[in-house]
DNA sequence: TGTACATCAGTGAACGCGCGTTCACTGATGTAC
DNA sequence: TGTACATCAGTGAACGCGCGTTCACTGATGTAC
């Protein structure tokens, strides 16, 4: 057996990994084999070694952000999925909403980046979507104390005001109504979660 | 001088309103000039007499909405721009998260279903979405009570709850979870605009 | 320990299709007389 | 009022390029002996 399989695995994850970057920069359509290849180190042509479809890599890469660039991000924010407490979904907010996410292209949350994209997508890509923001949604539930009445509701619609906070911020060409909106966005969710 | 020019805008009118459905259900890189052209009742060729590039086409087809199919959509909902009251406000806000704007895939608001698409298009069509978005909040901001000391945060936050929990709903495979977003979003932007 | 071998990750040329754009043309229509 | 003409909206064939996918191959590496 020529070929460790954890080689095999670590070129596959890189290959993921580099165009989870790719997409979130340009788009599903706007990136090429070739390019997410060529920048993963590669050639074109090895690409279906590891996946069926290019559609099977953005499946992967939307789905990879959970466990990989998102669980940094929950990291540095001192989110422990582990031991949530209730002022965990403050800081879940304050780092969603932060200009430091806006100002991520690559790093940033595939929801903020790719939702049109999703939204035509298969639907595994869906479905890993939907993951996305089922995680989101329980963590700030499960963060919000307990006293509050309509946890469900106010981590749902924290949840909107993030992601749609981040998307209207991020098509905008003005900066300035970007950063009005994304700190409006980021107030009315403390709140929410907070009231 | 053959052809009046009102046949050459009514034609011109014609494409740009089959485009703005057309790229509503695809997305504007799935949609074809072809497309657009047979649906709009013409031929591929003709598409240059009316227009430079396809992204001159989706930066008029975004803009079109505003006082074309927004207008219609304004007036269903009992909103009277020159003479704008404060429950007005909510009225806006039942329209744009109602269930049936969900279902509604031709007519609906293209920042939720084109936001990626106009967030790598060309400064003309992101000025248009921006234009879309001043003119929400400016509309929620003018109808919010003026005793509201908040007033442009939490039109900017409502705003954001209208766009982001339709974007969410949209991407969703579940509906039932798409339905829990959309309600909770519109129970919290309601109390944003009406404390 | 060293070597032949089998495997399969990776290569790069080629294929085929779709689509944005161009272009020479056609023919419907308003105007001048 | 009727007709020849000029204009230009609309036609449809063709071009050219890019990209997803396929395929015959190469060569690095782990294993058997």
């Amino acid at each position: 057996m020529p070929y460790s399989a954890a080689h095999r695995e670590k070129t596959r994850a890189k290959i993921v990994e580099t165009a989870r970057i790719l997409f979130n920069r340009h788009g599903f359509q706007n990136v090429t084999i070739d390019q997410v290849m060529r920048e993963a180190g590669l050639t074109r042509g090895g690409f279906y070694n590891h996946f069926k479809t290019k559609e099977a890599l953005f499946s992967e890469a939307v789905s990879s952000f959970l466990m990989g660039r998102g669980a940094e991000w929950r990291e540095d924010a001192g989110i422990d999925l582990s031991n949530l407490k209730p002022e965990m979904a403050g800081q879940m907010i304050d780092a969603y909403l932060s200009p430091q996410h806006l100002g991520d292209i690559d790093g940033q949350c595939p929801m903020i980046a790719l939702p049109s994209d999703v939204a035509r997508a298969d639907p595994e890509t869906q479905a890993a979507f939907q993951k996305l923001l089922t995680a989101m949604v329980w963590l700030l539930e499960t963060a919000i104390s307990p006293e509050n009445a309509n946890r469900r509701n106010d981590a749902l619609s924290a949840a909107a005001l993030c992601v749609g906070g981040m998307v209207l911020a991020r098509t905008l060409p003005s900066s300035e109504l970007a950063e009005e909106v994304r700190a409006a966005a980021h107030r009315t969710a403390l709140k929410a979660v907070n009231p």
